[in-house]
DNA sequence: CCGTGGGGGGTCTAG
DNA sequence: CCCCCCACGG
């Protein structure tokens, strides 16, 4: 039995009142609209933009495609534009359908909306990200996708978890076919909204001896068992209902008369399907009143399926587009926008946008470029930048360091620790992923959806109640022989001879703790009863004996867990929000340094950033390069134009020539992102004192140049002619040419993070001048046709022989007979 | 049934 | 290097 009741209304609460905007309850829109009345509509809020804002907001009607620049004030345009439809009474909040691809976007447009309009915010129940309005659909219309409307969200560890179970039940070997790499193929389809009967053959062909198919089909028949869906199902499956019940879409399209899509340059193609299908409108000559925001130049997610082609196409998509260009920005010193446009420009392919600002001050410093020996130094020289900043009064809020990968993330936190420097991670190891909360959260789960086997896995033994593996397998076999959920399987098993007296008497426990939970699940208060859960389950007991370090803290979260629960109504609306939000906890009010990836910087300022890593390999990232190729290396370097253009004044770029990768020291080359920054915006920057810090040769850091290349640098002042990045230039040079020559077929693969050959080790052979990045990499995606073909028996020097499985460009899908299946470039096999 | 240690593999990045 | 998984022994 289902915890959640079917008929919550949470759909049709927000139908519009019979009665116009203005005759409502004189409070915040409606106050406005009254207040109105006498002299005009108030459009006082429309003084604040400018000339192309301003267009964009009061270009209502039709398709409307605003390319928004870093720091041109997008996300004031979109609030704005709500807000002057709701104003001059176009439209109720319920009728406009705004999407975001965060929770933290949803959240700051709804607080800003609130600000521009008053508190009529409650009433924009379709302001929301792409998921958390898919699960909305989906839970209205969960009968016609073969789902009750109480299904649960699985997060990526129960999809991995579901997936070995499904891999293992084929009779496969999960080492030799990793679930979490189906996983990702699973996911792969999803973003292209592909059902297991849609997807390409040779994908299908490309996993498990050709059983991808089969396992997908498996998997996503699995989880309607389980009354639970993935994240791709979010988009996917109110796709087809959209798609195939005309009726239901035709609801929505009566519904709906304004659609605002943000960051438009990150959908993807499901996203892209179910806009089209909810802004179509077939049998009507009424224009869409569609407006996508975004910046093709921000497009960085290209790697989890998004399609910077859906921004470049739209004018094709919408017939009699509107374009409207916002290029003046707020935030940054010209040097700054001189940086990033400066280096944006290399890109292929773009709409093209050029950013100005009309603030300009001669005392503005420039973009500085340091180096440090190595990334130890990088930290230190970067927590002292911080400290010398702090004790002139700079807020450390006001700070942020951003990483081009979260393992960059540590020497600074171990700095900052020594230091005693505040500093906060974000989007760190997310609160919910953590181990208590994950129980916790399961201990709920059960509760509310007693069909969630996966839930019910997770704690029928923690805390240890004396019901391992043996006794759990028991429970699958009764389960899989009644078709019934485990919890209804472990209930029959305990009113029987089968177990063991122990474990039977605890499992009967168990079992008669959840059901008494669940009957109380209605008329006790959500937070009352999962301290109760909590309680008597054993699992806050567990952590109060448990003795290690970490214990105090995870009950610290758990208690943490419970008081943010009051804020939601139920159990049930909790759990959904934790499904798909849940920020680590924010301590707005303490001030401190940010540290954080690039990718979760996008949207954010700070008057002074530090762009550490600036180095080939990491950034661009060599994955990046290896498997996007050109246009991998077109996202990397859009990436660091994000990164750029976080900052309003103060921009810190940091090299070093030594980094540690998976406990290796490897010596680095400078970014070629940096020989593409202007040097009228660019000082490199001398340091007074971060060299003297570190002694060559210093036990446990072997130097491998004896002295120090850059030992003499400060002798030199300012300028790009210092030796130090001279040597470092022409460092580069060779190994990008070293690179170049291991690719054209020699020891170098680069499949995954293993022991290979970093490619900047030893020296040999060299091509003169400067090689141009683009032909490098646009070789490991030409289409030119493989001399290989599927089936091909071929033979590998270190994975030995095995079958080609797929061809994709010069990159290969080979399942070895030894070594399993691996993606290798071409050059690497010969023919077996 | 549960804890430990060896071995192997590998997280860039949302929801 | 670090984490996860599995085999083994108590």
């Amino acid at each position: 039995m289902s915890g959640f009741p079917d008929d919550i209304p949470f759909f049709d609460e927000d139908e519009p009142a019979p009665t116009p905007p203005a005759a409502q309850k004189p409070s915040g829109i409606a106050a406005r609209a009254m207040a109105a009345r006498t002299g005009g509509p108030d459009t006082r809020y429309l003084d604040a933009l400018n000339p192309e804002q301003r267009l964009a907001v009061e270009t209502t009607e039709g398709p409307v495609l605003v390319l928004a620049g870093a720091g041109t004030g997008k996300t004031r345009v979109l609030t704005t534009r709500i807000a002057h439809i709701l104003a001059s009474g176009r439209a109720y909040p319920s009728q406009i359908l705004a999407v975001t691809f965060t929770n933290k976007a949803a959240r700051e447009m709804k607080v800003r909306i609130g600000t521009l309009v008053g508190e009529a915010i409650e009433g924009m129940p379709w302001l929301g990200t792409f998921h958390s309005i898919g699960v909305k659909i989906l839970r209205k219309h969960a009968e016609l996708a073969g789902l009750k409307s109480s299904f649960t969200i699985l997060d990526t560890d129960d999809q991995i978890r579901l997936i070995k179970q499904i891999i293992q039940a084929e009779g496969l070997d999960d080492k030799r076919w990793p679930p979490r790499q189906f996983a990702q193929m699973i996911d792969g389809w999803k973003n292209k909204g592909l059902a297991p009967k849609e997807i390409p053959e040779g994908d299908a062909r490309a996993f498990a001896n050709g059983k991808g198919r089969e396992l997908y089909t498996a998997y996503q028949n699995r989880l309607k068992t389980l009354n639970a869906v993935d994240f791709g199902d979010l988009l996917c499956h109110p796709i087809r209902i959209l798609r195939d019940h005309p009726d239901v879409l035709a609801d929505y399209h009566r519904r709906f008369k304004y659609i605002l899509v943000d960051e438009y340059q990150d959908t993807n193609t499901a996203q892209y399907m179910w806009l089209r299908l909810l802004a179509q409108r077939p049998r009507s000559t009424e224009p869409v009143n569609i407006c996508c925001v975004g910046d093709d130049d921000q497009s960085i997610y290209g790697w989890r399926g998004a399609e910077v082609d859906n921004i470049l196409r739209f004018e094709k998509d919408f017939p009699g587009a509107a374009v409207i260009r916002l290029e003046r920005n707020y935030r940054s010193t010209k040097h700054i926008l001189g940086a990033a446009s400066h280096l944006i420009a290399n890109n292929e392919g773009r709409l093209g946008k050029t950013l100005f600002t009309e603030h300009s001050d001669p005392d503005d410093p420039k973009v500085k470029v340091h180096a440090a020996w190595d990334s130890e130094e990088e930290a230190r020289a970067v927590g002292e930048e911080i400290e010398a900043l702090q004790s002139k009064g700079h807020a450390l809020n006001d700070i942020a360091i951003l990483v081009r990968a979260s393992f960059q993330m540590r020497e600074f936190e171990d700095r900052f620790v020594t230091l005693g420097l505040n500093y906060r991670v974000i989007g760190g190891p997310r609160f919910y992923e953590r181990l208590e909360i994950r129980d916790a959260m399961a201990y709920f789960r059960i509760v509310a959806q007693a069909a969630d086997d996966l839930a019910f896995e997770r704690i029928v033994n923690v805390p240890k109640r004396g019901l391992g593996e043996a006794s759990v397998r028991q429970i699958h076999d009764v389960s899989r022989m009644r078709e019934a959920t485990l919890l209804q399987a472990a209930r029959d098993l305990v009113g029987t001879e089968e177990m063991k007296p122990k474990p039977r008497a605890s499992l009967r426990t168990l079992v008669e703790n959840i059901e008494r939970w669940q009957s109380m699940l209605d008329r006790t208060p959500h937070t009352e009863l999962a301290e109760m859960i909590l309680e008597e389950s054993g699992y806050t007991e567990m952590w109060k004996n448990d003795r290690s370090a970490e214990a105090p803290g995870r009950l610290e979260n758990l208690k943490e867990l419970i008081r943010s629960m009051e804020e939601y109504e139920s159990l049930r609306g909790f759990l959904e929000h934790v499904a798909l939000v849940m920020d680590a906890e924010r301590h707005e009010e303490l001030d401190a340094v940010s540290l954080m990836t690039l990718h979760s910087a996008k949207g954010l300022e700070f008057p002074t950033v530090f762009l550490p890593g600036w180095e080939e390999g990491l950034f661009p990232h060599q994955r990046a390069l290896d498997e996007g190729g050109r246009s991998g290396l077109e996202e990397e370097r859009r990436l660091a134009y994000v990164g750029l253009t976080r900052a309003k004044k103060n921009l810190h770029l940091w090299f070093a020539s030594n980094r540690r990768i998976h406990g290796l020291w490897q010596s680095t080359i400078p970014s070629r992102f940096l020989d593409e920054l202007p040097e009228a915006h660019v000082d490199v920057a001398e340091e007074s004192n971060s060299y003297g810090g570190y002694s060559v040769g210093q036990p446990g850091r072997p130097n491998p140049y004896g002295k120090s290349r850059f030992d003499d640098q400060s002798v030199f002042s300012n300028s790009y002619a210092t030796p130090g990045w001279q040597r470092a230039q022409k460092n580069r040079t060779d190994a990008t040419a070293r690179n170049w020559g291991n690719r054209s077929g020699h020891q170098v693969e680069r499949i995954g993070y293993g022991e290979a050959d970093s490619g900047y080790g030893a020296g040999r052979g060299s091509v003169k001048g400067r090689v141009i990045e683009g032909e490098l990499v646009a070789r490991s995606v030409s289409e030119k046709p493989s001399t290989f073909k599927v089936g091909d028996r071929v033979f590998h020097m270190k994975f030995g022989n095995g079958n080609v499985s797929a061809i994709e460009g010069n990159k290969l899908t080979i399942d070895f007979d030894k070594a399993g299946q691996k993606r290798v470039l071409e050059g690497f096999v010969k023919p077996a």
